[in-house]
DNA sequence: CCTGGCCTTACTGTCGGCTGGAAGGTTCGG
DNA sequence: CCGAACCTTCCAGCCGACAGTAAGGCCAGG
């Protein structure tokens, strides 16, 4: 199959596609005698691979390094797990970050609403947003 | 004080100071003789505020349409409000997809642990990531 | 007078993941 | 045989928040 037809069987651009392959992501496919790319079913299920990895959160360069150990015959899959677990631990620290950052705009939303905007005297500076200190 | 001090006050380096200028995050400043920036300690307190704003996860340009309406005279904090709540919910979309992305890898690791490597045959088909659909 | 450290503007590069466009070749349906 | 839709390569640009560098000006201490 063409390009396009791959593109929407796994729902994504041609320029992407070529993009991925750029990245070592796919690996370069056949050629019609005209030049086109030319894949097979398989390259589907890897392309929809890519996908699923990229949807946990892995970065392309992070997936390109799993598929490049698989494709070095590693059979272990203790490189995935690994980034997997490292991947985690990301996670957390990003949600600890985002938590935080919710627990600081819940406390200001809270002061807006009950400061009276007539106090809001000095430009420079927010009651709302700067810090309880003066 | 010049540029550099200002940086150590608050934090932030010369490029950045100058990059906020440059966005509109900090008034132009009055000049040396020589051309030199020369800031007063109101500017202090701005950039801290810029500071502040933005480890609530602010993006710069938020920051600044706050600080624009401030500037332009409006009292009431109800644009800030509407910025904090509208940027809340976009912090709790965001803890959302990561706490969906940490349980699909807590459940791919789990999956990886269990598995023998040696059923790990298809190149393109990494079992631990690929959906278990087939 | 010289050196080192600060300052100036302006431009480029970085990361990640694409997207757009130009300029051309191919294929298919009518 | 023609036009539309597809394909090709390559190069540029986008978002955000800076950091790096060049090429120069200024200033204080010894």
């Amino acid at each position: 199959m063409r390009i396009g037809e791959l593109g929407e069987l796994a729902d994504v651009s041609t320029k992407t596609i070529r993009y991925y392959e750029s990245l070592g992501l796919l690996a370069e496919p056949d050629r019609t005698p005209a030049g086109y790319r030319d894949y097979s079913v398989a390259d589907v299920e890897r392309l929809r691979f890519v996908r699923d990895a990229q949807s946990t959160g892995l970065t392309l360069s992070e997936i390109a390094s799993v598929l490049e150990l698989k494709s070095s015959g590693e059979r272990s899959c203790s490189h995935t797990l690994d980034l997997l677990q490292r991947h985690l631990a990301d996670v957390d620290a990003q949600i600890k970050r985002l938590r935080a950052s919710k627990a600081l705009l819940n406390e200001l939303a809270q002061r807006a609403e009950l400061l009276d905007p007539a106090t809001c005297t000095d430009l420079n500076r927010c009651q709302i947003i700067a810090g309880g200190d003066g």
